[in-house]
DNA sequence: AGCGCCCGTTACAATTCGTTACATTCCGGA
DNA sequence: TCCGGAATGTAACGAATTGTAACGGGCGCT
C-alpha cells in the first residue's frame, strides 16, 4: 500500500493536477476543498503528507498548518501564490517542511514530497540510540538493557526499530512503513509487518497488554513513545 | 552545542553571506571553496547540514551530492544557479533535501536549515489534561486517576474524551460530535456515540444514575463539567 | 547434504468499535 | 398522576483490524 497524501486547496483545478500527478507517481490522495471537511477527515485517516494551500477563504491556514505539524507533528507542505520571503520564513517557522510557490510544476512538487517521504536522515556517524533505559547498537545489531545485557536483533527488526527512534512520538501509518521498507506494494495485505513488529516488541520486552514505548493505533499505525538520543 | 553547517560554494561573496546569515542565526560554520578540501574535512568532522553549489569548477556537483546524501546519509541542500524543474527533480532524486535557486535571500536560507533541522526531532508536543483528580495521557492513550493507577483508552474514546476536556463546561451537540468525529452523516440516528460515551463514563467510572462528569442534556447533546487544566 | 537462522506467510486468537436490540429515562399531553 | 413516544444507556453481536504462534522457503555456513 502506497503513501496517502492529502490535498487541501480551493481550486478544484489545482486539486485534479496535483492530484492525478500524485496518484500517476504511484501515491494515494485524498482532495478537500475546505479546512472544516479536511479536519474531519483527518479524525478517521491520517494522511502521511499533507498539501496545504494557504488563503482559504474559511480559515486561516497558518494555524492549520500550526496544529497539524507541531502539535500533531505530521509532514506539511505549503503551498501559495505569496512569494515573499516573509511569508516563506512564517510558514516554515510554524512547521511547514517546505514551502512551494504557486505558479508550480506538479513535477517538482512530486520530487519534493518524495523527499520528504524519504524519510529522516539519520547522521553516518549515530549508529547508536539511547531510550527509556535501553540501548540500541545498529553497528552491532545488538539491543542491550540497562543491566548492560545485550540481545542480538535483526535486520529487519533494525530497520523498523530504526524507522521508530528516528520518529519517536509521531504517528508512524502502516503505508508510510511499507513504503520506507519497501515491503511489495500491492495486493496482498501485508502481515508481514505485524509480525516484524510483534518480534520487536519481545525483544523489548513489551507487556502485551499494556505496551509502553510501541503504541497501536487502531486503523493507522503506530507510535513509539519515549525520549530518544542518538549518538 | 549548536549544529555545525557546512558550506561549499566557490564564489567568496555567496560564502560570506551565507556564512554571516547562518552565524548570526546561531550556527556554526565551515566553508570550502573547493570539492576536495570540502572532502578532506568530512573526513575530520561531520557536519550536521551541508549547503552545496552545483557548477562546481573542479568536480561534478551532482556525484558529490549523491554521495554526500545516499551513501554517507548527510542532510544536503542544493543552491543553483539552475532554475529548470528538470535540474531541480535530478538534484532532489539523487538525496538532496532541498534546491534553492540563485539568487537566494538569506533569510530564506536560514529557514530553510532550520526545518530541516528540526525535522526528525520534531516530536508532538505531550497532551495532558488534568481534571477533578484525573489526568488524561493523550500521548500515551490512558487514563491516571488520583492514585496514579492508569487505564488505557482507545481511539475513538479518546477523541470524544478530547472534545470533551477542549470544551468543558459547554454544550456540546449531538450534530457537532458527529460532524467532528466524522462519523458519516447518514441517514439513522448514530448511536456509535451514544456507545462511545458510554464506554467513557465506564472508565471515569461514573455512576450511571449519577453521572457528575459528562452531563446529559436530553434532547440537545452532552455537557462535560470539572475544571480542565492543559499542559 | 545437513544445519541453523532470518523472515515472510498462514492460521487462528484477541481487540477495537460500529451496529443492533432491548431496557431505561425523559417529557408533554390526557 | 399516568401514559406513550422519543431520546438515551448499554449489553451483546459481528466485521474489520491487529497480535502472534507455527510453518516453511531461502540462504549462508560447515
Amino acid at each position: 500500500m502506497s503513501a496517502l497524501i492529502s490535498i487541501l486547496d480551493d481550486e478544484p483545478a489545482i486539486r485534479d493536477i496535483l492530484s492525478d500527478a500524485l496518484q500517476e507517481a504511484g501515491y494515494r490522495t485524498m482532495t478537500f476543498a475546505r479546512a472544516t471537511e479536511f479536519e474531519a477527515a483527518l479524525r478517521k485517516t491520517t494522511p502521511d503528507l499533507c498539501l496545504v494551500d494557504l488563503g482559504l477563504p474559511d480559515r486561516d491556514g497558518l494555524s492549520l498548518v500550526h496544529r497539524l505539524a507541531l502539535e500533531q507533528g505530521a509532514t506539511v507542505i505549503i503551498i501559495s501564490a505569496r512569494a515573499q520571503t516573509q511569508d516563506k520564513i512564517t510558514g516554515l517557522e510554524l512547521g511547514a517542511d517546505d514551502y512551494i510557490i504557486k505558479p508550480f510544476d506538479p513535477a517538482e512538487v512530486v520530487a519534493r514530497i518524495r523527499a520528504r517521504l524519504r524519510g529522516p536522515k539519520r547522521q553516518a556517524s549515530s549508529q547508536t540510540a539511547r531510550f527509556e533505559g535501553w540501548t540500541a547498537h545498529f553497528d552491532r545489531f545488538t539491543l542491550e538493557d540497562a543491566e548492560g545485557v545485550e540481545t542480538a536483533f535483526s535486520q529487519a527488526e533494525g530497520e523498523v526499530l530504526r524507522l521508530f527512534l528516528e520518529s519517536p512520538k509521531r504517528l508512524i501509518t502502516r503505508a508510510f512503513m511499507q513504503e520506507t521498507l519497501g515491503g511489495q506494494a500491492g495486493d496482498s495485505f501485508d502481515r508481514a509487518m505485524d509480525v516484524r513488529i510483534s518480534r520487536l516488541r519481545t525483544k523489548l520486552r513489551e507487556d502485551p497488554k499494556n505496551p509502553r514505548l510501541i503504541k497501536t493505533i487502531y486503523g493507522a499505525g503506530y507510535i513509539f513513545l519515549g525520549d530518544v538520543s542518538w549518538s
